[in-house]
RNA sequence: GGCGACGUAGCCAAGCGGACUAAGGCAGGGGACUGCAAAUCCCUCAUUCCCGGGUUCAAAUCCCGGCGUCGCCUCCA
């Protein structure tokens, strides 16, 4: 497995710490509001490569965060007159309820600064006691000049830092780019802990490195986050784990690309998010997921438009269509599939792509080759074979596995439900419908039938004729 | 100002010096099938990879110089 390693700027092997085994850390969320998609683009990635590692036979040890304690928490908290906690706990429940939908590898362990409050405090005694932090009036700061390696993630010289004149300048600090490991307790409505510099919370930044290395070893394999982290979250990271242990942190760092809008970033400081209700009101989980995938995990996505996401579910219907045709057509059933080998060629390219820093649009190109060469040749065998690669690369990508005949729950069924429930139809309704439509085809009542047909396209299902019947699909 | 990324068909997007006469998806065109039909099948759709130089037997791929987008340097996935 090749991975671009930000803090070298190369695309390296990957050779884990021990071997076959993973750690993977990947920053969660500060949970003070509603997800949004941007959070899932960056989330997407990191479960591919969980699944590819588990696939391959690794041990993966996923750990994902909750960052629980922070200023924006504490705002939020103050503008709704409910405590800091509240806040946090409804914001982790709503979590839940959104990334449900996208089915992503459920993390090992998912701290949270509030249960790592001890860890956070040892963390820093050892930092001060190293001679990389100072107190100063109930605060505890991070020196980042005693840090020489203060940088080295980002590629910045602390004067490069300086020249962007846009850090906090205190009294508190020694230098403008000193950062809070510990921050004393100023108000009453304030979240604290007690401490050896009085009561107080932790900075951000410093939760992340005690979490991280609580469940993965003070050095560990990957790290990952959005690209937004790397200056000043991960780099600060790096600096207080780096100068706590005097061992290097993290092996190999991985971004994620971002989702703009209209050309600028999605953000909710420039309130131009999509929600995950809002994504799901609109599709499926699955479309924003290809949506997603067809992107190299480092490139920026541009949204320009919905329909932009609209092409993938069209792609996507096809797809589930032209296999579920196929899968009847043929009256494929579950033991068949699983007394074939999936085609090796297929297996060993798809492999290779995702070995190639998770090259996942290669890796969708090729199940659509093998897809087109066996709807194609409509050989039994053919098929089967590539619908056992399909249950293969499905379950690494999590995307491409909707079908009934592969044990899942099928995507077309799914849309066509949801399309009928959207317009306050019900399925049966609508199948009953269709049945009168077959008969009056029958009887060459060829106006009245198109009639029919209109009408449940205004639902958003068109009706294919085929040699096995009135076949719907979600358009 | 510093650091970095990117510029490939109408749109999205791979390509990491030689099987590139450039994957894959969406859209488009022609034909077949069909009572009709936006599904399916067959064919077609970038002589060219922002521009100009250079290196090389060989460049979309490497180097230099332009131009143009964008991100980070402040909270952010």
């Amino acid at each position: 497995m090749k991975l671009k390693n930000t803090l070298t700027r190369k695309i390296e092997e990957f050779v884990p710490l021990r071997e076959k085994e993973v750690g993977i850390y990947l920053c969660g969320l500060t949970v003070y509001d509603r997800m949004h998609i941007g959070h899932i683009r960056s989330f997407i990635p990191f479960d591919i490569l969980v699944r590819y590692f588990k696939y391959k036979g690794y041990k993966v040890t996923f750990v994902r965060n909750f960052t629980d304690v922070d200023d924006k928490i504490i705002n939020r908290a103050l503008q709704e007159g409910k405590t800091a906690q509240e806040i946090a706990e409804t914001y982790i429940k709503l979590f839940y309820e959104d990334i449900s939908h996208f089915e992503l590898a459920k993390p090992d362990f998912e701290p949270r600064v509030t249960e790592n409050i001890q860890e956070i405090i040892e963390l820093i005694q050892k930092i001060i006691r190293n001679g990389y932090a100072y107190v100063s009036d109930g605060d505890v700061y991070f020196e980042v000049d005693k840090f020489k390696d203060y940088g080295k993630l980002s590629g910045m010289s602390k004067d490069d830092m300086l020249a962007g004149a846009r850090v906090e300048v205190s009294e508190k600090k020694r230098n403008p780019l000193d950062f809070a490991l510990w921050k004393q307790k100023k108000y009453d409505y304030e979240p604290s802990w007690k401490s050896p510099w009085g009561e107080g919370r932790p900075g951000w930044h410093i939760e992340c490195s005690a979490m991280s290395m609580k469940y993965l070893g003070e050095t560990f394999d990957i790290h990952g986050g959005g690209q937004d982290l790397i200056f000043p979250h991960h780099e600060n990271e790096i600096a207080q784990s780096e100068s706590a242990t005097q061992k290097t942190f993290v092996r190999y760092w991985l971004h994620a690309g971002h989702l703009f809008i209209g050309g600028e970033k999605m953000s909710k400081s420039l309130g131009n998010i999509i929600t995950v209700p809002q994504i799901l009101n609109m599709f499926h989980p699955e479309v924003l997921k290809l949506f997603i995938i067809k992107s190299h995990y480092r490139s920026n996505i541009e949204i320009s438009g919905i329909e932009d996401i609209k092409k993938e579910e069209k792609t996507l219907v096809n797809f589930y269509y032209n296999i579920e045709f196929l899968v009847d057509k043929l009256k494929i059933n579950h033991e068949e599939i699983n007394k074939v080998e999936p085609d090796e060629s297929a297996v060993s390219n798809f492999e290779k792509a995702l070995e190639e820093d998770m090259n996942t649009p290669e890796a969708i190109s090729i199940i659509f080759s093998e897809y087109d060469k066996a709807i194609r040749e409509g050989s039994k065998y053919t098929f089967l074979k590539f619908l056992k690669f399909l249950n293969v690369a499905s379950d690494i990508l999590g995307v491409f596995g909707r079908i009934q005949v592969l044990g899942r729950t099928s995507f077309i069924e799914d849309e066509i439900r949801r399309r009928c429930e959207q317009k306050g139809y019900n399925y049966e309704e609508i199948c009953s419908l269709i049945e009168k439509r077959n008969e009056l085809r029958k009887e060459k009542r060829f106006q009245e039938a198109d009639e029919i047909r209109r009408k449940i396209m205004e639902i958003g299902i068109y009706l294919q004729d085929t040699e096995l019947g009135s076949r719907k699909i979600p358009v």
